[in-house]
DNA sequence: TAATATTGTTGCAATGTTGCGCAACTGTGC
DNA sequence: GCACAGTTGCGCAACATTGCAACAATATTA
């Protein structure tokens, strides 16, 4: 690591950006048990149907999901599990967190 | 998995929110060659030191960097390095879309 | 001690990006 | 034709990013 060009950050930013909304962590989520079509999806949410299709354009767009086309409906499909494992840092960057404002409540 | 409150997703959206900017993520790379003052950090980018500054709050607010002041400059530290594992899924993610636009270029 | 430089933060305004619903649209199946 | 599954254009509101200028706090130097 350490000399890296721009470019290698800003497509990092562009995966983290597509994971940075609670929706699309829901989504990801669901799909980690399976495949699911929209329609599928749509009755976990409480959004218009147009909103959460562009939610999933953009986990398409980076490649973390796949679609596959069944008459009228698409059945997404997680492309990347290791995704899951991101979960698991994000909560212990959580708890650290808590820890330490433990800490300071306690000074 | 399956059942979760939408709080949880919060939660974890804000810490990949943090994540989400090519700018905090080379901060977070740079870190992860140990402490570092923010005077430090300013030489590599472009940014005006207040911007840098704002980028730099919003990774302690969530907890991803803690901060050491030492007279007049503070220094600071990766407290979570499983960040970097995700990297690496952010890089696995970006090979596994490369390769899906090589068949479909095919096709 | 007083002036000056270094290190970092904060208020402000301009600009850019994101998330959202509505309405209109395409395509599939009955 | 009509319902179902999704997508796209549009406008709006909320939020993020940025530089500038002013600030506070520490360090250095005269």
């Amino acid at each position: 690591m350490g000399a890296m060009n721009m470019e290698k950050f800003q497509a990092r930013a562009r995966v983290m950006k597509a994971l940075a909304s609670p929706v699309r962590l829901k989504i990801v989520d669901e799909l980690s048990g399976g495949e699911r079509c929209m329609c599928e999806l749509q009755p976990l949410f409480d959004l218009n149907k147009s909103t959460l299709s562009r939610h999933i354009t953009v986990l398409k767009q980076v490649g973390i999901v796949s679609e596959r086309r069944e008459g009228a409906r698409s059945f997404l499909k997680l492309e990347t599990p290791c995704i899951l494992s991101v979960f698991d840092c994000t909560m212990g960057v959580l708890r650290a967190d808590a820890r330490q404002k433990m800490r300071l409540a306690q000074a």
